[in-house]
DNA sequence: AAGTGGTCTAGACCACGGC
DNA sequence: CCGTGGTCTAGACCACTTT
């Protein structure tokens, strides 16, 4: 552990014990009170600054922000997503089998054809009301003795960790924009054809060994990304919108009504 | 401009000279050549390692990476995105005129109802295909004697830095999955009720106030997003899957032929 | 053993904000 | 004016890869 991450963790500890808005010690005091040199407490604030706890003012300080209403988001926990909203999150398994990968799940895991995988279909809930429909793959031979009881009351990367201990290192996404089909429908509750994210995400250990493949059908009525556009010099010195950090998925609307085919939206402005 | 910037661009004109995979002089040997401290070339190097252009291997060395098939784009500058993908960017302008603001955008661009826009309504197109509608909003006062011609040939942000003196500073992007109505299938070239992205971005100006207000339809069958999971240590030591840094949109599919309603999509896994 | 990237140090100058 | 964040320097040690 670098001692960059053990500033990072007393400013946070700091943090917290602070009203939004209030100015933290400067640069150089907390330096020189914590023992270590300007430029280490500069890469720990860095990273707080990145993540949104922190803002900076040239001249003036650094100040304690707002948790951003859009404050990035995993992608990953829906469990902590919804937490973060202020909503309950829930899950509901909706079967749970052992079956062979195949060839295009075979590919997406780096297995052959006729591994054993196992495979989750379960419902995300806020507020008891269904978000996503996910479905779940796993090599069998990493989760032994998965229930679904397992899934239901705890995040599946602690359990992967926690018992089998496996270790996420990192990962891909796409999105897609999709339509439901029947079955997305009843399980969402929301009519045929809705509009809805399709993600698919391949996970990978540390070793670059695939640990999952997911694909989350996310309804386009209660979900949103938003990025922030940054500034960013062009390889010319002009000035353009640039990297789009910060992708956060945030749930909207409050709607449990059904709605027709296609689903209204806003009118496009005129 | 400081020295990490002429860095930059320095260490991208020799990257550009070499061949991928081949490694760049260390960090060492290039603060000498350059005659910067290392950190600066650090700098430097980090921007680029994170844009995607260069990979580090600790011990070994850095190295020029192949541009990733996802290299992050810029989510602004449709035009630039194309080359890159090595397609040919076109724009047609399908409309343009003045109207008043109104209520909806008029909040949306910080502007009284009554206040004068430039709407214009364009078509994108990548190799001569429609790839995505624009709706573009912007205040008229700051654009007087704009003509749809000076939209077809060169980059908008380019022509508001240039003749209007406007610089972007900052935006805001919203993503939401929905469907085509009439109108957009039929400027898209897609079936009623396909698959699309809508875009919703709003560009800021270097001291906040809004510049324009943008509506984009993607084409769901040619559009994708991918964001890269990034590890991040939880607040209690642990890892998990963190930020989604570098969201790309990247065109897929080649396929021009008409599709039924709704439009087909990969059968669900079994 | 030599060279690499990763991290850290102690100090410096600059541009900017607020007094 | 002084203190702030933003940038840069020259040097150091470590863990790691390569030979």
């Amino acid at each position: 552990m670098g001692k960059q991450d053990e500033i990072l963790a007393r400013v946070m500890d700091l943090i917290e014990s602070m009203e939004v808005g209030q100015a933290i010690p400067s640069e150089r005091r907390l330096s020189e009170q914590l023992g270590v040199s300007r430029l280490t407490v500069r890469a720990a604030l860095d990273e707080l600054v990145h993540e949104g706890y922190l803002t900076r003012r040239r001249g003036s300080g650094t100040y304690v922000s707002r948790p951003k209403i859009a404050q990035p988001l995993t992608l990953t926990s829906f469990s902590e997503d919804m937490r973060r909203r202020g909503m309950v999150p829930g899950s509901r398994t909706l079967d749970l089998g052992t079956v062979s990968a195949g060839a295009r799940l075979g590919r997406r895991l780096r297995l052959p054809p006729e591994e054993l995988i196992v495979r989750v279909r379960r419902l995300r809930l806020a507020d008891g009301e269904p978000m996503a429909l996910e479905v779940l793959h796993v090599p069998a031979s990493l989760v032994p003795g998965l229930t679904a009881a397992d899934l239901e009351n705890s995040s599946f990367y602690e359990l992967l960790q926690d018992r089998y201990g496996v270790v996420v290192a990192s990962g891909t996404q796409t999105i897609e924009p999709t339509v439901t089909n029947d079955e997305e429908s009843r399980a969402l509750g929301v009519p045929l054809h809705s509009p809805a994210f399709l993600f698919e995400r391949t996970t990978l250990n540390q070793w670059g060994r695939p640990i999952e493949f997911v694909r989350s059908f996310y309804r386009g009525d209660r979900y949103q990304l938003v990025t922030e556009l940054l500034p960013r010099r062009g390889r010319d010195g002009r000035v353009g919108l640039g990297d789009a950090r910060s992708l956060s998925v945030i749930p909207v609307g409050r709607s449990t009504a059904a709605r027709s085919t296609p689903p209204p939206r806003e009118e496009d402005m005129e």
